[in-house]
DNA sequence: TCTGGGGTCCTAGGACCC
DNA sequence: TCTGGGGTCCTAGGACCC
């Protein structure tokens, strides 16, 4: 019988750990890592009751001790490369989820590794003796709940729920530690009386349907009865690039606006290129001053990485959205490429053939003759560019 | 307590195809 | 001429995660 065992393995307040391991003066006084927003705190800030995003002003306010350093990316990914080494070392099943946490499958390695809980125990030490982090290490039999024994076990733990106890662990556990609730869920389910894990999975898949919809109801249900069939994923590629800019509360010219999105596509485009991964579909996020949002997005034809086309696309978007900007007054401005190819190998389309020049032209023709949303059919363009047709009506 | 920057997934309507 | 069911893609919005 094949007993399923995943690691949940998650270092602990990553940013802050690694300032406190490279300087020895910030070891065991807070420290919050943030420009503006905290982006992490040390457990001793966590202490003061700081949380990330909190304004700086308002995190110095609950700790006055916290040392604020700013962030330094590039050795949070040193760090965060070493530490995904040992992860495969451990095992070749690893599913990366963020810069700090990732999911090991450990089923197979009993005979030649030991216990899930031993693997587990050696992963840690490892991860402290070579990379000087603290990780903690959660183990189940599902990818969920191993994440919930890691979010239970922290800071600097081991939590293994063993087989046969995973439902006496988990329904005792207030509804928030569940995977996927958040704020709104959450106080659905408290206006409700649903407080614990318990609590969702007596009350029964038809009624949180009707509280979060037939997708949500299901979700939830599987999960608070520990059901979660989903296995770990290697190699999993991402499916979008992007990047964003807060712009503040202070009312921007148009002008600086276009300046900032043209930045943040040179950004993207070079990720893209430097990546390999042509993208067809630009989003352009917008957020207002009263925190509400917007976005738009445009499927190209063909997937792209030059900085040009994408500028001109989502210039476009931000054209089409100058009224909104201007009623509601901007706040933050980002540009995402989603729909990306696999690494190098373009998905093959239509118009792979046809030069930038020639589409132009037809895409121009189209535009004057069906207006500018007939351009993302690819089907009317089709006819334009066929060979039989002249590409130019008229 | 007023909020950064990087992402994921789901829903839902409309256009379009067979 | 009117009709249905099943499917994909596009766009916009929303919730959530670290």
């Amino acid at each position: 019988m094949l007993c399923v065992a995943i690691l949940h393995a998650d270092l602990d307040a990553f940013y802050a750990s690694v300032e406190q391991r490279d300087d020895p003066a910030l070891r065991g006084r807070p420290v919050l890592v943030g420009m503006g927003v905290v982006l992490a705190a040390s457990y001793e800030a966590k202490a003061c009751g700081v949380r990330t995003p909190m304004g700086l002003g308002q995190a110095r306010a609950l700790c006055p001790r916290a040392v604020v350093v700013p962030p330094r990316m590039a050795a949070y990914s040193t760090a965060s490369k070493a530490v995904f080494e040992i992860f495969r070392d451990t095992t070749p099943l690893v599913e990366g989820l963020s810069i700090d946490e990732a999911f090991l499958d450990v089923t197979g390695l009993r005979k030649i590794r030991g216990s899930p809980r031993d693997i587990a125990a050696r992963l840690r030490a490892d991860v402290r003796d070579r990379v000087g982090l603290p990780i903690t290490v959660g183990i189940a039999g599902t990818k969920f709940l191993a994440k919930v024994a890691s979010g239970v076990g922290k800071p600097d733990g081991l939590l293994e729920v063993l087989p046969g106890t995973e439902l006496d662990f988990l329904h005792p556990l207030p509804v928030e530690r569940l995977w996927g609730v958040g704020p709104v869920t959450s106080a659905k389910l408290r206006e409700h009386r649903i407080n614990t894990v318990g609590d969702v999975a007596r009350v029964g898949e038809a009624a949180l349907a009707t509280m979060l919809g037939p997708h949500g109801g299901r979700h939830l249900h599987a999960l608070s009865q520990n059901r979660d069939p989903r296995r770990v994923r290697v190699g999993h590629r991402r499916g979008s690039i992007g990047s964003q800019c807060a712009l503040g509360r202070r009312p921007r010219p148009f002008t600086e606006i276009d300046a900032t999105l043209a930045a943040l596509v040179d950004r993207v485009t070079r990720r893209m290129r430097a990546a390999n991964r042509p993208g067809r579909t630009v989003t352009l996020r917008l957020r207002f001053d009263d925190f509400s949002r917007a976005t738009r997005s445009r499927s190209l034809l063909k997937a792209t990485m030059q900085t040009r086309t994408v500028l001109d696309t989502a210039r476009a978007l931000l054209t089409e959205a100058r009224p909104l900007i201007e009623t509601r007054g901007l706040t933050l401005v980002g540009l995402a490429m989603s729909n990306l190819d696999a690494d190098g190998t373009s998905q093959p389309s239509l118009f792979d053939d046809v030069s930038d020049d020639r589409l132009d032209v037809a895409m121009d023709a189209v535009r004057d003759r069906f207006g500018s949303t007939a351009l993302t059919r690819a089907a009317t363009l089709g006819r334009y560019l066929n060979p039989s047709v002249p590409l130019l009506p008229d």
